[in-house]
RNA sequence: CGGGACGUAGCUCAGCUUGGUAGAGCACCUGGUUUGGGACCAGGGGGUCGCAUGUUCAAAUCGUGUCGUCCCGACCA
């Protein structure tokens, strides 16, 4: 029978804890997705099951972005999974680019195919074949069609939500009569992106153009959302292409124009995936787990009575009133009454869960008619009168998202530097960890050795830079663009 | 796909070196006491040791293969 002090103390030691991130950031990753619940393994590779946390959080972006895409004037449609292996034949960079991780069906009902089947990796090109049947006059254009949809890409490496062998995204494909009005909606789109992540997703982006080398296979141009994760790492948040009239060429997309003409259309094609989860976690999160932003919480107040038994009842009964005032304000509540867990387990289980709010409700509460309400992001605890509960929270769950949007954007700006030489990257890359400004000269020789030197790519040409480079960073010619470097995921 | 590590209960792991028929903590179930930062007592349930195969009287333990996960690299929308 075991029984000295120093093994009770031992037996205490229970909590399971997530690595810090300041150890290893990816196994403070991997611990939270699983303390967190939001996701399991699958027996598949690479494939991972959305728990109903993660795809909760999947289900209100979609609903928000959806809205968006609506309000923009895109409908929504839904095409097949399977693409007839001579689609990938007709677009001679598409077809290089997605060849090595496709999947592919060789066999059905118990027989051969005669033409081999690939699972989606996305639709271009099955939407290029339905445009070239839909369109036939420029009264026809633009076509605007969005679709909610799994893909797949057989990745050599596969990370939960970052890159799963399986996904869920949207891809938005449209066809237009000219470049400059394709050129809108490409731009429109992405500006779309943005303002989700900032505004939504308190995500701060960096919008910028991809360089040739890391463009889209099979577009003229390609542009992209990044985002900084909190190990100083890249994230591509979302990206818009501009295909121009590869597509269209390719997969005879023509209109009749106004002098009776054919044409071919401009096409884009944009898309966010189930990765903007894995980027949420790693922007937010901190060594007591997720951190999410309220407007993507599936809960974003958790109500917590406390006391004994004695005034138990009471208590809860309160709570509940509280939790209808709120849950009729919109807010997405929920209640914790289960009498067989400690109030300190349960603050750390949420905290774990990442709940924007906390409210404590006690005896004490009770006899001095406030409520106890504290915010995940800063821990502060602040005592509230009950009439003025449901103001109370609202604002601060606004409040909560602009503190996430803010300390996301400071922890960027700090982990931001610019840089005149590779050498100088190098140095920065040894000390600490994320972007650098730089000059390029355009050529890929030069942001091949980038990459090859120091692990870093370029992430985007940004939109709007800190400033304006003067030479490259490699061979010191002059600089044609103003490029992020990074490391990605 | 290359290099390294690891797969034992729902979770974290011990046991493997030196083969002898499986353990701990947490979680779970029952009863009771508890409740403002992971409560306590008592009783209880749960594992073909990833899978396959070989060696052996006997394999969680040794060999081989395979699948999966993690880290590093290559590749990548």
């Amino acid at each position: 029978m075991p029984g000295g002090k120093d093994e009770m103390s031992n037996e205490k030691q229970f909590v399971k804890e997530i690595t810090p991130q300041g150890e290893d950031f990816s196994r403070w990753y991997i611990d939270v997705i699983k303390k967190a619940d939001l996701m399991s393994y699958s027996p598949v590779r690479g494939c991972i099951v959305f728990k109903p946390d993660s795809y909760e959080i999947w289900e209100n972006i979609q609903r928000e972005l959806d809205a968006r895409f609506k309000e923009t004037g895109h409908r929504n449609a839904y095409f097949p999974i399977f693409i007839p292996e001579s689609f990938f034949q007709k677009e001679k960079e598409h077809v290089e680019g997605f060849n090595p991780e496709l999947p592919w069906v060789t066999e059905a009902g118990g027989e051969k195919l005669e033409e081999r089947l690939a699972i989606r990796p996305t639709s271009e090109t099955m939407f290029g074949h339905m445009y070239s049947e839909w369109i036939n006059s420029y009264r026809d254009l633009p076509l605007l069609i969005n679709q909610w949809a799994n893909v797949v890409r057989w990745e050599k490496r596969t990370q939960p939500f970052l890159r799963t062998s399986e996904f869920l995204w949207q891809e938005g494909h449209t066809a237009h009569e000219d470049e400059a009005d394709a050129r809108r909606e490409t731009l429109q789109m992405l500006e779309i992106y943005r303002d989700f992540a900032e505004n939504f997703l308190a995500i701060p982006v960096i919008v910028g153009q991809k360089t040739k080398s890391e463009k889209f296979a099979g577009a003229v141009d390609t542009f992209s959302i990044e985002a900084m994760m909190k190990d100083g790492k890249a994230v591509q948040a979302g990206t818009s292409h501009y295909m121009g009239t590869n597509f269209a060429v390719a997969f005879d997309i023509k209109y009749l124009d106004r002098e009776n003409q054919h044409q071919f259309c401009h096409t884009t094609s944009w898309g966010v995936s189930t990765r903007l989860i894995g980027a949420l976690i790693m922007v937010h999160g901190d060594d007591r787990g997720l951190v999410l932003p309220p407007k993507v919480a599936p809960t974003q107040v958790i109500m917590i009575p406390i006391g004994p038994p004695k005034t138990r009842e009471q208590v809860v009964g309160r709570v509940n009133e509280l939790f209808d005032q709120l849950k009729q304000a919109g807010v997405r509540v929920k209640v914790d009454d289960r009498p067989d867990q400690s109030p300190g387990w349960k603050f750390n289980e949420y905290e774990m869960r990442g709940v924007p709010i906390r409210v404590e409700l006690g005896p004490r509460d009770m006899d001095n008619g406030q409520v106890v309400l504290v915010s995940r992001i800063t821990g502060e605890k602040k005592i509230v009168r009950q009439e003025q509960f449901v103001e109370e929270v609202q604002n601060m769950l606004a409040e909560i998202h602009q503190q996430m949007y803010d300390k996301a954007k400071q922890f960027r700006d700090d982990n931001f530097t610019s840089v005149d030489s590779l050498d100088e990257f190098k140095a920065f890359l040894e000390q600490k960890r994320g972007f650098a400004l730089a000059g390029w000269c355009g050529s890929d020789a030069c942001e091949a050795q980038v990459k090859e030197e120091t692990g870093a790519t370029s992430r985007n040409i940004p939109f709007e830079p800190a400033e304006h480079k003067k030479t490259c960073l490699v061979c010191g010619d002059t600089a044609e663009h103003t490029v992020v470097f990074g490391r990605a995921y």
